[in-house]
DNA sequence: TCCAATTCCGACCATTTTCCTCGGATTTCA
DNA sequence: TGAAATCCGAGGAAAATGGTCGGAATTGGA
């Protein structure tokens, strides 16, 4: 039930891409070291972020990282289920199989273990916390996380 | 961010108790095939329930469990804290230290890398989802997925 | 008094996941 | 052409997960 750090990182570079990325591209190098992270490991979690749309990229020499959309569009949510998958804490409603269920009125089909009455009881606690993780991060947008970011800490800028 | 069987069989097996050990007491054995899970298993997980007050035991012939207090004084809270950890999923807020911050306002003290401007801003997503996450499982009660057992389900019962 | 039922306890272990590192290939701008 | 970048896949150490196992201690009942 943590986080991982994939999802930390890769968050905190999104943030850094939408705070120093407004004009030109950025590149890798920079933003580990602004953000304190190992540059092959934030190498092997950016393609992630490009494949789902989320950043482009551009190689060779002056290349570098630019969001893939405005980021008004672009929710805390967007980001943690490509780097976390499945978001859900509990991922079988019933609590039982590991089949991905989907919440709805019938009671896992393949596997009796799921017939119980103490097991059904269960699901409705998975959803309240599956519901409630949902949709803190789908209303959280990466803008308010960078007005917020640029209001509270503007004084201390590093470098460009 | 998934949430351990440890977890999930720990109320399972407490949602048991709630339901059968009303009048005596039940055995680890009669929980485990109720609730499908390993007995070896379980044995590993009940005294961790046991420790902290939210079942009581008793040994020898005809021992088994009970709750240990009323179950509309037992929140999923009390439970999964217990058998999960710490519940927030990120768990310094500033989301670069490992260190366990109050998510006040002092910026983390001895780590010199909490001070970016961008990891500050994450934070606020980090105690967003925390809190949704421990607001949802501390106002469920265990008395209330009693409840919901009885009703939904009580028409299969196994056995006593 | 002894047996069977039961919790309690600690050691062990296989698999998976996590969090990286490394070397090189490829692309691109100057 | 060469330096600066991204891209790509392999590998690997450490931790967490999800168990298993054997036996000790306790207790009620025949």
């Amino acid at each position: 039930m943590k986080m991982s750090t994939r999802s930390i990182y890769g968050l905190r570079a999104l943030i850094d891409l939408g705070l120093h990325a407004e004009t030109e591209t950025v590149s890798l190098q920079s933003i580990a070291s602004r953000q304190n992270i190992s540059i092959n490991y934030l190498e092997q979690i950016m393609p992630l972020l490009k494949k789902a749309g989320l950043i482009t990229s551009s190689r060779g020499a002056q290349g570098g990282y630019r969001l893939g959309r405005p980021a008004d569009e672009i929710s805390v949510g967007d980001v943690l289920r490509v780097l976390e998958g499945d978001l859900r804490a509990v991922r079988c409603q019933c609590g039982s199989c590991d089949s991905i269920c989907t919440g709805g009125s019938e009671q896992g089909s393949e596997q009796g273990s799921c017939f119980s009455a103490d097991q059904c009881v269960a699901r409705h606690v998975w959803k309240q916390i599956n519901d409630s993780i949902t949709s803190a991060v789908d209303t959280l947008m990466l803008s308010s996380l960078l007005k917020e970011g640029r209001a509270d800490c503007g004084t201390e800028q590093n470098d460009h």
